[in-house]
DNA sequence: TTAGGGTTAG
């Protein structure tokens, strides 16, 4: 750094007062016939440029008195500037510079494609070497090949990256370490892992990029154990390592299951010094946050002096999985506020998942208001998420608009909007999108069989659902796998069929995975069967040890067989192996503030607030008939305990807070994360009552409804079938059913949906729902 | 008579 400022303050102090020089200045004037402000020949600009590279300011400088000394037809002053405006990112004056010179030669085409690749702009990358071998005529050289093979790799151009290999090869270039190592890393690029691997293997002479090429190859792909056995290779030979190396050792490390490797990693990181690294710094911290050890991850982002985006989204990420979800809220409304953060689509993507997740629809929308200013509304990924957004905070209208509005959808978004449908009870219009999808030509994949059996399940649409996997192969060439397998285990178990989910399982071609067990396991609870509940309970503990949700679904199968010797038991190795299960949380949106409550949790901001509204709301509906139902507090306590801790559930929280801060009549909206418990389950019913509110409340897996002490929605049910609805009338989170009596109902926009959906469900059998919390 | 190159994250 100190070199730069040296030789720029030279520069421009000689810039200040070129007089001091007369006769150089003297001699210039009377060369070019015009007043020159500079003396200095093409080589000391050449110099100057290369000291001053990435400093746009002084660049621009340079470059003005390089016009005004009439140099600027100068080919290698004007490659150097091309190449300094391409590292600022400026690619636009870059190319400028680029057409202007009269001459060009392969170093001015080589920095041009090398520029844009730097920037990821390979498709430009692509297009100028395309204009470089049929246009100008001239040959790419190995610098030339070296750089543009990595924007063949990027965007996946296997065959015209192949054909530059073979024209490689033809020409007998020879070996050369930079162009195999390209040739190495386009080809895992493309997947195609052996093929890089024979290569490398075939290298006359390799180096510490080399290695990197290929162990980063293959931890690309998930083969993590291969990373570590190059990686111990290239340390037997003799080969350092640095950043890249760390990196890919990190992303091994993730893609080896349960393998908690966070700590160690970042004590060789910082043993080796690697840790003050940005990029990683930032892969450590996707380790924690992978971990859940969000605390370490913010110990890392807080003392990185540069967050960038990619820092601040991964943090994002890490706050809304380990359920921080104040703290998530907070760091996305101020990665919004930030002037100097350049949200990208990975960030809004991000955002818009933990708007989702939180069911913050008020900061979702805002976000999405976002995205259409900056033009990433039409960004594939982000367009998905804010169709899951929608009809994940329950307003499948804007969905829709939004993806009817949509120029062109990729077979994401119709799979988010298939999805959307289905969860919203919507079981017909997702059979009709996914029949519509093929007609503008997008195919389905897997994961829209899974979006279009899982709709059929959540409505009750056994028939159709068995239909599609039963011809999932022949009409869309898609073999089952697991998940479509829970998918339809699920839609029987819902529809009571347990013995036909069962045989199903078991007849299945393939190892079925965890959430085969699960859905078979919700089927169990459906048809009652407790034994063969306890038995699947116990296989998806053996399968997914680290997972504390398997303990409490144990724990809970236990507790309804009145096994409390197995409570205890799974209890004791819970905490002897250091899990903590998710802790319950319920949201409540108020006047657009979302406000969040952890189970238990008496430190709240508003826990004065709410203290008081607690007592009275459970003293009040104990006098309609409550009676706390302790036994859904599955831990050996004195009755008085259980109580309190019924009462401290995060839903009778949120509720409380919202019965103060509403008026009777209205409607109030609540998010939780895990499941209700049957005791807020029936305390909500007498709350709806007794303070005369209805009650939404959208738990992990489903909208429920109070109304007049019932969680039924008859009264809706007649209202939908009744009625024509006219029209629907977006306003907010609710929507105005208008009746063809001229009667106006106000309900919540998810409800229309919700309702088909629920009151089948809700019919087959009441719920059992239990956890720990 | 200079200048241009390969492998990294959310």
């Amino acid at each position: 750094m100190n070199q730069f400022s040296t030789v720029i303050d030279r520069y421009f102090s000689r810039q200040r007062c070129p007089r001091l020089n007369f006769n150089t200045f003297h001699n210039h004037h009377h060369r070019f016939g015009s007043i020159q402000r500079s003396y200095l020949q093409p080589t000391s600009y050449a110099s100057i440029l290369q000291e001053v590279k990435e400093l746009i300011k002084p660049l621009q400088q340079v470059h003005a008195n390089i016009v005004t000394s009439g140099l600027s037809q100068n080919i290698f002053l004007s490659n150097r500037l091309t190449n300094s405006y391409a590292s600022c990112g400026l690619l636009d004056d870059a190319d400028q510079i680029f057409h202007r010179i009269p001459c060009k030669n392969v170093v001015s085409w080589t920095i041009l494609i090398s520029g844009y690749v730097k920037n990821s702009l390979f498709v430009e990358a692509i297009d100028v070497f395309r204009a470089m071998v049929l246009i100008s005529g001239l040959q790419p050289n190995a610098i030339t090949i070296s750089s543009i093979l990595p924007a063949f790799g990027n965007v996946g151009l296997i065959q015209i990256g192949k054909s530059v290999h073979s024209f490689w090869i033809r020409h007998g270039f020879g070996t050369n370490v930079f162009v195999e190592t390209a040739m190495v890393g386009m080809y895992s690029k493309f997947g195609c892992i052996s093929v890089a691997r024979q290569l490398f293997d075939n290298m006359s002479e390799r180096n510490t990029v080399s290695w990197n090429a290929i162990i980063s190859g293959y931890s690309d792909h998930g083969f993590g154990e291969e990373v570590f056995r190059l990686f111990s290779l290239m340390r037997r030979d003799g080969f350092s390592t640095d950043c890249f190396t760390i990196m890919s050792l990190i992303s091994a490390a993730l893609s080896i299951e349960g393998s908690r490797v966070g700590v160690e990693i970042h004590s060789f990181a910082i043993k080796t010094g690697f840790n003050n690294d940005q990029l990683v710094r930032t892969a450590l911290m996707n380790i924690y946050v992978n971990e859940k050890c969000i605390e370490d991850a913010y110990l890392i982002f807080n003392e990185m002096v540069v967050k960038d985006v990619v820092a601040w989204t991964l943090m994002l990420t890490g706050f809304s999985s380990g359920q921080y979800w104040n703290k998530a809220i907070e760091h996305f409304n101020e990665m919004m506020r930030l002037e100097e953060l350049e949200l990208d689509s990975v960030a809004l993507t991000g955002i818009l998942s933990s708007c989702c997740s939180l069911g913050a629809l008020q900061e979702g929308r805002r976000v999405h208001t976002l995205t259409v200013k900056t033009g990433f509304s039409h960004d594939m990924f982000v367009g998905s998420a804010i169709i899951d957004m929608y009809a994940n905070c329950a307003n499948l209208e804007e969905a829709r608009i939004f993806f009817q509005e949509m120029e062109e959808k990729d077979v994401a978004c119709w799979n988010a909007m298939i999805a959307g449908n289905g969860m919203n009870g919507y079981g017909n219009d997702a059979i009709d999108l996914f029949l519509r999808m093929k007609g503008s030509g997008i195919n389905p994949d897997e994961s829209t069989l899974v979006c279009i059996l899982c709709a059929c399940s959540h409505t009750g649409m056994v028939d159709q659902g068995l239909h599609i996997f039963n011809h999932m192969v022949e009409s869309w060439n898609i073999v089952p796998n697991s998940r479509h397998y829970a998918c339809v285990v699920d839609l029987l178990g819902r529809a009571g069929r347990l013995s036909d989910a069962y045989s199903l399982v078991n007849s299945m071609p393939l190892n079925p995975e965890f959430e085969v067990y699960c859905a078979l396991l919700s089927a169990c609870k459906v048809h009652g069967n407790i034994e063969l509940g306890i038995e699947i309970s116990e296989k998806l503990f053996q399968l997914e040890p680290n997972d504390a949700g398997y303990y409490a679904l144990l724990s809970n199968m236990y507790a309804l067989a009145g096994n409390w010797e197995g409570v205890k038991m799974t209890r004791v190795s819970l905490r002897s192996k250091g899990l903590k299960k998710d802790p319950g949380f319920s949201s409540i949106e108020i006047n657009g503030e979302l406000y969040t409550f952890m189970a238990g949790q008496k430190d709240h901001p508003q826990y004065f607030e709410i203290d008081g509204l607690l007592n009275y709301m459970i003293l009040k509906i104990k006098e309609v008939g409550y009676v706390p139902d302790t036994k859904f507090v599955l831990q050996e306590l004195s009755d008085d305990m259980k109580r309190d801790i019924l009462y401290h559930h995060s839903e009778k929280l949120a509720i409380a807070f919202g019965l103060g801060r509403t008026k009777p009549g209205t409607i109030i909206r609540i998010t939780k994360n895990l499941r209700a418990c049957n005791d807020c389950h029936s305390a909500s019913k007498l709350i709806s009552k007794v303070f005369e509110r209805v009650l939404l409340v959208k738990d992990a897996k489903r909208f429920h409804v109070f109304q007049d002490g019932v969680c039924s929605c008859k009264d809706y049910w007649g209202v939908i079938q009744s009625s024509k609805i006219l029209g629907l009338v977006c306003s907010g989170i609710n929507l105005k059913v208008t009746r063809s009596g001229g009667e106006y109902k106000e309900v919540l926009g998810s409800l229309v949906g919700s309702l088909l959906y629920f009151i089948k469900v809700l019919s087959l059998q009441d719920q059992h729902c239990f956890s720990l919390s």
